[in-house]
DNA sequence: GCACTAACCTATTCACATT
DNA sequence: AATGTGAATAGGTTAGTGC
């Protein structure tokens, strides 16, 4: 560990800990935020790891199909063309966050100095404005991502020869969306 | 080096409140 | 109904750790 390191340092699972993911797991490969909740208890971590763990574990087991219709709730929501992610019988989640203006306000500032804050630097905002950091990683996900899409649809709206220009510019010497391009090593902790 | 995997990313979708 | 946005997902990448 190296003190400047850009990203949260890596959780070592005690063979206990996992023991109780892998089982919980197998039972229930999408758990609600309850379940989450209580396994973090259990096993003392944090929620968000909880949830990373979930997301690599069915990456690795090959989770991208449809996990069996054994306990869909078929009746309520069927959308024939898109039996997917949709059908697991889901789990309530993790309930809405409501973020104030002023807490906006600071999001907002943060993501214009960079978009891709540290784990340090995310840390510290959650503290200034009094949420977790899981949320606000969340959030500069949710915003870069939108960012991402406004772009696109601005890209679409312009005419050919406009194009180009933007997309240069974005490629660039452009204002905030040039450090949305793909390469994100550069913005290491400088907040 | 390489395998494994936590951390992280984008793109998309879900869910739900507001307009 | 359309819109806005936090939460969850799939699927991919980056990087720390142990061999």
């Amino acid at each position: 560990m190296v003190g400047t390191s850009h990203r949260r340092s890596r959780t070592k699972f005690t063979e206990d800990q996992l023991k109780i993911l892998i089982n919980t797991f197998n039972q229930k490969p999408y758990p609600g935020y309850a379940t989450k909740q209580k396994l973090a208890l259990e096993i003392n971590t944090e929620v968000s790891r909880i949830q990373i763990w979930f997301q690599n574990r069915r990456a690795r087991c090959g989770f991208q199909k449809t996990p069996g219709p054994e306990t869909l709730e078929s009746s309520q929501s069927h959308r024939q063309d898109q039996p997917d992610r949709k059908f697991q019988s889901r789990e309530a989640r993790r309930c809405r966050t409501i973020y104030s203006a002023s807490q906006l306000c600071t999001l907002i500032e943060a993501f214009m100095k960079n978009p891709y804050p540290g784990i340090d630097y995310r840390e510290r905002l959650a503290k200034e404005i009094g949420v977790p950091e899981s949320r606000v990683q969340i959030w500069f996900q949710n915003r870069r991502s939108r960012f991402h899409l406004q772009r696109k649809r601005e890209l679409v709206s312009l005419e050919p020869e406009e194009q180009g220009k933007l997309s240069e510019r974005l490629q660039g010497n452009g204002p905030v969306v040039s450090h949305l391009a793909p390469k994100r090593s550069s913005w290491t902790t400088s907040g």
